[in-house]
This record gives C-alpha cells, structure tokens and sequence, in this order.
DNA sequence: ACACGGATATTCT
DNA sequence: GAATATCCGTGTA
C-alpha cells in the first residue's frame, strides 16, 4: 500500500483519525528516528477559521498546503518547528498536523536531541520535531514518504479507543470548538494528558 | 518597524 | 494545575 491510497477518497478529519496508529519516521544524519502517532489535528481548509488557509489565504509560507495529497508542510511558531502533511488535491489546502507521537525506533538519538525525561521527548508537536532532529523547513513541498520523512501505513496499530477535541491553541472563531482534535485514548504520549488517564499496561493500544 | 501565533518552559499556588 | 516568560518567523506597513 502506498500512501498516495491512503489519502484517496477519504475526508481530511477520516485521514487525521486513520493517521493514528501508522509509523512516523525519518533517517536523519545521526540515524533512524521515529515512532507511533498518537494525536492529530485536521484543518479543513478555506472555510476552517483555525486553518493556516483560512479565506483562502495564501502565501509563501502556506504554499505547500496547496500541493498534492502528501505533501510535506513545515512551518514556524513561536520559534518552532511543526510538521503537517496535505491530504487533498492539488489547490485544495487541507493538512494534518501531527502533534504527539510513541516514540520506538533510535529513542537514544532521540533523547540526545531533546535532553528531556519521559514522555517530555515527544508528547507535542514543537517537541516531537525537536526529538527528530528536524529543525528547519528544508522538506517542504517534498512528498512524504518519497525521501527521509516517512509515514508507514502498513502494520498499523489499532487504537483501543480514539477520542476527540477542540484543537489546541487556535485563536477563537467559528471553529474553535470543532472536535477536530483525535488522539490514542490512554497513551502517555499525547499531550497534556492527566496521569490518570495513562495506561501504562497497553498505552491504549489493541 | 512591529504585533502576534496550530508552543513550550518556568515559576509560582 | 494556573499564570507568566520567552521563543523567532511571518505578515503587514
């Protein structure tokens, strides 16, 4: 299965709760880094007032929002660095932003990358990407999958239960509550989660 | 020049 | 947990 499939014919929120689960990862310089997303958000374009395309804003910077399905979207906020990929047609400017992932896979590089403890490494999106080492948006406009930056769909893991939210942080609006928001119901690793929605038996996996 | 945001770290109750 | 402090790229002027 490529992941061209996997974005057709499905609604960009269907694809954000479909996303969890699947393997991010990406072959840095110091070597392979990556782990499961556990939380996502969909924005939903031009009439989403959350969205980086909102009114059909578009600029150098949210260009890559406008590419083919998979197209990678790297962008700045408060001096940080988060990862978004295009989920729809070309001119069409709906993304997911991945915003926690499991790490499993070079979790040394990782903590060496971002000297935290715990679930500190990657439980947001500033700091999964730090965790990474990507630091730049060097990848934008690349398809994802198509080079270092990869989401492994197949071997997906299956959420025990998927909640949903309003998305965090956005300005208020029309859409500021929209359950738009999915995460891995128990997973440490998602944002803001209380200790004692944790389950560290099955971290909410099947 | 300047204000601000799809965030994070620190410093308190 | 809740209130700041700080991050710096980007858009508008």
């Amino acid at each position: 299965m490529t992941i061209h499939n996997f974005y057709d014919s499905d609604t960009t929120d269907q694809i954000a709760k479909k996303m969890l689960g699947t393997l991010l990862t990406y072959d840095s310089p110091n070597g392979l880094v990556g782990g499961r997303i556990v939380e996502t958000e969909a924005y939903m374009g031009e009439r989403d007032s959350a969205a980086h395309a909102f009114n059909g804003k578009r600029t150098a910077s949210n260009e890559p929002l406008y590419g083919p399905p998979g197209t990678i979207y790297i962008y700045s906020i408060h001096g940080r660095y988060l990862l978004d990929v295009a989920t729809q047609a070309k001119d069409v400017p709906q993304g997911v932003l991945i915003r926690a992932i499991q790490p499993t896979i070079g979790q040394e590089i990782m903590y060496h990358n971002r000297p935290k403890h715990g679930v500190e490494l990657t439980n947001g999106p500033g700091k999964l990407m730090g965790a990474l080492g990507i630091e730049d948006k060097l990848m934008n406009f690349q398809i994802i999958g198509d080079d270092k930056l990869k989401i492994d769909i197949d071997n997906r893991l299956e959420p025990r239960q998927i909640k949903t939210s309003g998305r965090i942080g956005v300005s208020k609006g029309d859409w500021t509550d929209k359950p738009l928001r999915y995460y891995v119901s128990h997973n440490p690793y998602v944002s803001g989660l209380t200790k004692a929605e944790v389950n560290i038996a099955h971290f909410g996996w099947k």
